[in-house]
DNA sequence: GTTGTTGCAAAGAATTTGCAACATA
DNA sequence: TATGTTGCAAATTCTTTGCAACAAC
């Protein structure tokens, strides 16, 4: 048996291995859209997964802290994406919430610059565009 | 008497000139801070001013919509600013939630070009800094 | 075997809606 | 006076917590 990268990923983050938690973040590797815990469980329900809408928010939560995913607000709800470990910013679809992550030096350039000139002690900052994605705006 | 200027702006908006209006946009008016719905409406209620919650998040979210205000999400509620009418972007100070208003023409270039790259129809963006004011962080 | 995790039911919190009384234009 | 606005109470919705059964290590 070789190692299993999933499970060995969840554990180096101080996380169990559960089924409910490797198929949340399964779940989430699968997909480019961004989506909520309300609607991620009524998936993975109607796919036949056994899992707990709490389960879904502790474990979303959990991913999320530990760097697998990024959160946004969509009015009034969190909704979560996979994402690759270095900071990085978003190009949002508001019509099929599809999130490309783009990379983008010019804003941390200027993220500093800013922050230097008024004596502010950056803890971090978020830089997002949002519009209509090629497919959907076709 | 003199043209009433609050109450004229508001006018404009297709807003009816309420004293609850014109006691929630003075009240944002003076404080370079954000706030929510609840803590605003316990703010004016120990003031003595006599309204709603129902009409304060009524209100915030009005004035929001006709761009007297902008909004920030902090943890799972929103929290509305008075600002500017044209284009900017916040440096929001974690501690003390004073927000000040950055323009950034640096970034305008930097979501049109992203975005033309993409092929993607940009309807808005965001580019906010978080970290601890001067006199916070002191 | 320990200790972290799950999931149900219940609690909590923010926000919205129905509707009759009321204020603005 | 006609229509938009208010505010209470009730309803909604998202999210969290208590706790006993359970699974991972």
């Amino acid at each position: 048996m070789v190692t299993d990268a999933p499970a060995h990923a969840l554990r180096e983050a101080g996380l169990r291995a559960t089924r409910q938690r490797l198929t949340v973040l399964e779940a989430l590797r699968a997909r480019e859209d961004s989506i909520t815990a309300q609607d991620l469980h009524m998936e993975l329900r109607q796919a036949g997964e056994p899992i707990g809408l709490t389960t879904v928010y502790r474990t979303l939560s959990a991913l999320a802290d530990a760097g697998f995913l990024d959160t946004f607000e969509r009015e009034g709800e969190l909704a979560f994406r996979h994402c690759s470990v270095d900071h990085h910013h978003h190009l949002v679809c508001e019509a099929c919430n599809k999130v490309e992550e783009i990379t983008a030096e010019e804003v941390e350039r200027w993220v500093q610059e800013i922050a230097q000139t008024r004596g502010f002690a950056v803890t971090g900052h978020r830089a997002d565009i949002f519009g209509l994605c090629a497919d959907c705006s076709a």
